[in-house]
DNA sequence: ATTGCCTTTATAAAACATTTACGCTTTCCC
DNA sequence: GGGAAAGCGTAAATGTTTTATAAAGGCAAT
């Protein structure tokens, strides 16, 4: 990442995406265009852009099955560009995945600030993978597949173990459905919410200490909460 | 933006354009003036002011028209000037993009606390949707979901919190029902105000520490106004 | 065949959204 | 003015979706 960072703009109207590329590129960006949602998911694949810009009417794949599509793949920002006051479809397409939105007609320097803002929140994100999670009453070790709750030690099977590792590296968001069923079973799979609460419920049966969650707390119709323990 | 601000007065008559252009140069804004709206747009598009008041019935294009056209090129804040008679009028004109209304007869403070109220609002706009909102007595993360009101934390359904958190991005801004609804329903929804009612009612209980509303305004007949505490 | 784990299925309970109802106030219209 | 109509605040009933939980079926490794 010391590297110019890489921005791949999708719009199939040319004239947007010159002014885009002309912009981005002389403020030190590297920048890449594609027309339209099949062309850009290919881009994705390819050029591993650190950020995507996409309209959300276009040809062949629109910008909300693109956001889906490219996070199959990938965890990068995501702006989308979107006309008038469409509240409803700027919710689909965060939905789906993406990070930001900007309306148009925007301003220039709008854009830029959403691009700084995006690309510097990934940068602070960004963590290694296998050092342990110490939090709270927890302690997670990567590697060893070790788990101690409160200097107890309990055994996971391995879809237990991702999930609340998972989990545990995001302490006090919320986590939606989607985002968990993703991160344990990836992308492809079948995704049947179901899953989750079987699994859920035995993580709860194994490191839950009373009756009432303490640790794993849901937030109905939205996902679930990791709180490792004391403290907010 | 260093520059003193610039507004733009579009009203047929010359009398308030002249007593307003006086009021707000005084103040230190550069002002300009429009007879009609068709003046008013072209001004909008040549002159680029920060801020647009106008008046509701004029010659050639009326307000409302007017601020659906500036709505195709550009997110400044406008203020409409309405008589007591065309309170439908001013409602469509908030519907079409709109951000608040004066009535007139008005008093020159009146007209310029909107002012700066909405100038200050648009000051601080270029933030990506996932940053935590804060205003006044409210604290609202939307990635954790968590929503504090004066230090102290509360918990609202997805329903409620997508109406207080769109509130709380547009605050002080008079935010019509057709607004609210789209905003938290969608467009295609059945669009029932009693949603609404029902809504700003619960949340009203989880927020308002007194019996008086205080944070959550209702505007009769046009909607709802969101002030986050202090200040204006 | 046994064991351990993942996947399904089934069902009761909980959380939430929607709808209805009603008293009150404000506007509209004759 | 005065009655009708519409808007608002509020509480409560109803309906729907989501969740917790247990348990059965399947599959692979031992």
């Amino acid at each position: 990442m010391a590297d110019r960072s890489r921005i791949l703009v999708v719009d199939d109207e040319t004239q947007i995406s010159r002014v885009l590329k002309t912009t981005l590129s002389s403020q030190g960006y590297e920048v890449k265009t594609a027309a339209d949602g099949e062309a850009g998911l290919e881009a994705v694949t390819d050029w591993h852009p650190d950020l995507l810009i996409t309209d959300l009417s276009m040809p062949k794949m629109n910008g909300v099955e693109l956001c889906r599509a490219v996070r199959e793949q990938s965890q990068i920002p995501i702006i989308v560009l979107s006309v008038r006051e469409e509240e409803k479809n700027k919710v689909d397409a965060l939905d789906a995945g993406a990070d930001d939105y900007v309306t148009k007609p925007f301003g220039v320097n709008e854009l830029l600030a959403r691009v700084r803002a995006n690309l510097r929140r990934v940068a602070a994100t960004a963590e290694p993978p296998n050092t342990p999670v110490e939090a709270g009453d927890f302690y997670i070790n990567p590697e060893s597949r070790q788990v101690k709750v409160a200097g107890k030690e309990v055994h996971l099977t391995p879809k237990e173990f991702d999930l609340l590792t998972f989990m545990a590296r995001h302490p006090g968001k919320v986590l939606t459905h989607r985002v968990l069923l993703n991160a344990v079973w990836g992308g492809q799979s079948v995704q049947q919410p179901e899953y989750l609460r079987v699994f859920i419920n035995q993580l709860r049966k194994k490191i839950e200490p009373e009756d009432t969650p303490r640790y794993i707390l849901t937030d109905p119709w939205v996902g679930y909460r990791f709180q490792p323990g004391e403290s907010d």
